[in-house]
DNA sequence: TCTGTCTAGTCATAGAGTTGAGTATCGGGA
DNA sequence: TCCCGATACTCAACTCTATGACTAGACAGA
């Protein structure tokens, strides 16, 4: 029941309506959290009748009238609550790791393809974050803007994000050229 | 729907009751899809049913008879299929992030504290994959391994998560400290 | 003019995952 | 003797997550 309160974390940044946000989670809180728009407006939806966020409509001429959504104090509250207790452990959760694990009983030659376009969309990501990162702390140094920023936990989120996409790149990587090898070896015995 | 591959997966290594699945699904398999008994009892059923895994009963004295699945040609192919077939691409979510994400938002206490376990945790972890691999290659060397091996799916997957729990650890240890370091400036001023 | 894309959403439903309780037997330790 | 933990499951209810199908105006480019 963590979408909630990722929704909630998301909108500590300001006030975003149920299409902004989805943006705003598709950078930067897709670091950790998934959603697509319909996930969204139905969340926003509910902790508006719970009353956790706040929402208020906004006019506009040349496109349609949005709602914009803020947290309030209960919302608040609802967060800390939440920050305090225990989470579960992550984990991994990835078809193409089903895959690999099966990877010697079934042709491995899409895998590897797979495994190469993981590898290229990782590197993608990589780029992205770290112009996020570099707009997130401004001018100063990395080891500065942690101690001394004003907002760092999206920093924060966006560092295991990178990390992950590296370790990522490089596992699929190594795994596509030992499985490119091994085919290799195969054909020519 | 990758439970049902992740377990047609789990059983290309031998026949499993759904109690032994569920004990090799927490080591091995618990690096990339998590699924408690009762789920593999459900798919395992229903993987039957659709002829993709065959059970047999076997009758013991002292304990309770125990069905064991084997993969049928039919399930082969389903997994043939499977991997040919794109995946998307996978993401962590976790609460912990959730909660960093918020982090200058809420109370930082607890959520040090919990950086803290899951670093101990990931440790933990570390330790028993670091065993797992050298059990799945025996004596021979890593690269030896992968490029002879018989079976080098299971050990892949054990690398990425490896690389996985290390990130992980490094990321919690440095959160947590950056949070108190921030915890003791703020107290001194 | 027509098509496509962006903004800004709603509704319904299917599928996946979680939680809790319950059944039954065996063997070991306090 | 009694309870605990391991083996080996089943059933039911529920929540969470994902998917697809729609609406509707504005604007840009072919």
């Amino acid at each position: 029941m963590a979408l909630r309160h990722a929704v909630l974390a998301a909108l500590l940044d300001g006030e975003y309506s149920g299409y902004q946000l989805a943006k705003a989670f598709d950078i930067g809180v897709a670091n950790f959290w998934h959603a697509v728009p319909q996930q969204l407006y139905t969340e926003l939806a509910k902790l508006e009748k719970e009353g956790l966020v706040a929402g208020r409509q906004v006019i506009q001429e040349s496109r349609p009238n949005k709602r914009l959504f803020r947290v309030t104090d209960a919302g608040q509250a609802e967060l800390e609550r939440f920050a305090a207790d225990v989470s579960k452990p992550s984990f991994i959760r990835d078809d193409l790791l089903v895959k690999v694990q099966a990877a010697d009983r079934v042709g491995t030659g899409p895998v590897i393809e797979q495994l190469d376009e993981r590898a290229a969309a990782a590197d993608a990501k990589i780029e992205l974050l770290g112009k996020l990162l570099l707009r997130l702390r401004g001018d100063v140094d990395e080891d500065e803007f942690l101690r001394t920023g004003e907002r760092i936990g999206p920093y924060l989120t966006c560092l295991r994000g990178l990390s992950f996409e590296r370790e990522h790149r490089e596992w699929c990587l190594r795994i596509a050229a030992v499985l490119r090898e091994r085919r290799t070896e195969h054909a020519e015995r």
